[in-house]
DNA sequence: CTTCAACTACTAAGATTCTCATAGTTTTAA
DNA sequence: TTAAAACTATGAGAATCTTAGTAGTTGAAG
């Protein structure tokens, strides 16, 4: 099993090379997306690992022209959170996941895994989260609202996915704090309400119908109006 | 299995007051330190529950008049993060276990079934790590140095923490951002140079013997000289 | 001994998270 | 119906966390 590890940065590549051999995988690896051009089109790797953001040829262009030359290896890209435009434009690039920096090695090696099944490789696997208009794509890390992206912050990140898992069910400030904070129960302080603020003016405000609701008393629900 | 618990805030006390009931214990409330002091004079109780800050009487001078007067029960305090001072004043007024605030239902519990335990009641579980003048409360947070108290934050704290638990070992950079940040690998930024260089002016730069030091190319080591 | 590359220190700025105080709203009860 | 109590909204600010850039240090190679 042989992969491709195409990164800049010495480290982070050396990193990912060490924790991959660990775990038996061959690896070649590739400083500039010129060379892992040359090496993705020359040798049969199950799997392509590549950054975005590298001298010589960006992933997305190396991704599309891999693409464009037939060959069908599988991608996972690699994406620095903030990078948001660009995210979006990866899909098109012909990518099949992508990992948000910073993860754990777990999570990599997963997504490793997973990819290089036979047969599943052509699964893209974009998970996302949808509710009226709304929708969250837990891989990328991209909220869009009726197609306009909106950037969340991790913590409004953490508390809308909460809030859309549990669509239509009222949520409590305690419920809320234990699984979006971890924190046990009622600080004394509404940092709760506070966040609710905050997603409703990055998700609400600016459309006319409402998906945030107060139940006066019990807690906060999303649903349509 | 009785409990008394003191706080003034409705919705803590409420929820304490409730969890704990669920798991079938009796428990008395009160607002303020003065009825609290009454109640407690009066009732025999396994355990109380109080908080710092109260209108009345504090949690400080609650303790102090209840050991004064021969009142025996063990006393879990509540305090708030940056309370730090108090804390130290704290372990003067009798008081037998700290839980810093905001913290998850079950360490509550668990505080409670510990000091609720006959024999162990005077058991003072004070959990600290030491090195070289440099001592770390777990339960109340406190670090000093030669007796001196210092100021750390949450990421300082927990950072120091696991030096401390490594002392002697050389901590490469991946391996705090794994165990501190619970960062897969290297993002890229430096921030774990930065945390290290905060610790160093709080617990190194006013002092002549260096404790944390630096080996080039493999990462950091808490030691004496 | 010098030079270079790799690594680390330090500073500063920016973003995020959280707290606090005040204003507004809803419910309850007189 | 009105007043009080309980709850929620919101703005502002402080603390913390994170990034980025520059300066400084170390170790290795010539």
């Amino acid at each position: 099993m042989r992969i491709l590890v195409v990164e800049d940065e010495p480290k982070t590549l050396h990193a990912i090379q060490q924790g991959l051999e660990e775990n038996l995988y061959e690896v070649d690896i590739a400083y500039d997306g010129l060379i892992a051009r040359q090496l993705a089109m020359r040798n049969n790797y199950s799997l392509i690992i590549t950054d975005i953001i590298m001298p010589g040829l960006n992933g997305f262009v190396l991704s599309r022209e891999l693409r464009q030359s037939g060959i069908q290896t599988p991608i996972l890209m690699l994406t620095a959170l903030g990078e948001t435009e660009d995210k979006v434009n990866g899909f098109d690039s012909g990518a099949d996941q992508y990992l948000v920096k910073p993860f754990q090695f777990v999570e990599l090696l997963a997504r490793v895994r997973s990819l290089t099944k036979r047969g599943s490789s052509t699964l893209m696997t974009h998970q996302t989260l949808k509710f009226e208009g709304l929708e969250m794509n837990l891989d990328t890390k991209v909220v869009t609202r009726d197609e306009q992206v909106i950037e969340l912050t991790a913590r409004e990140f953490t508390l809308l996915e909460y809030m859309m898992r549990n669509q239509g069910r009222v949520l409590s400030k305690v419920q809320l704090a234990e699984n979006v904070w971890d924190i046990g129960f009622d600080t004394g302080t509404n940092f709760v309400e506070v966040y609710i603020n905050y997603l409703r003016k990055k998700i609400d405000k600016n459309f006319d119908t409402k998906l945030i609701h107060t139940v006066f008393g019990m807690g906060y629900v999303l649903k349509k109006e």
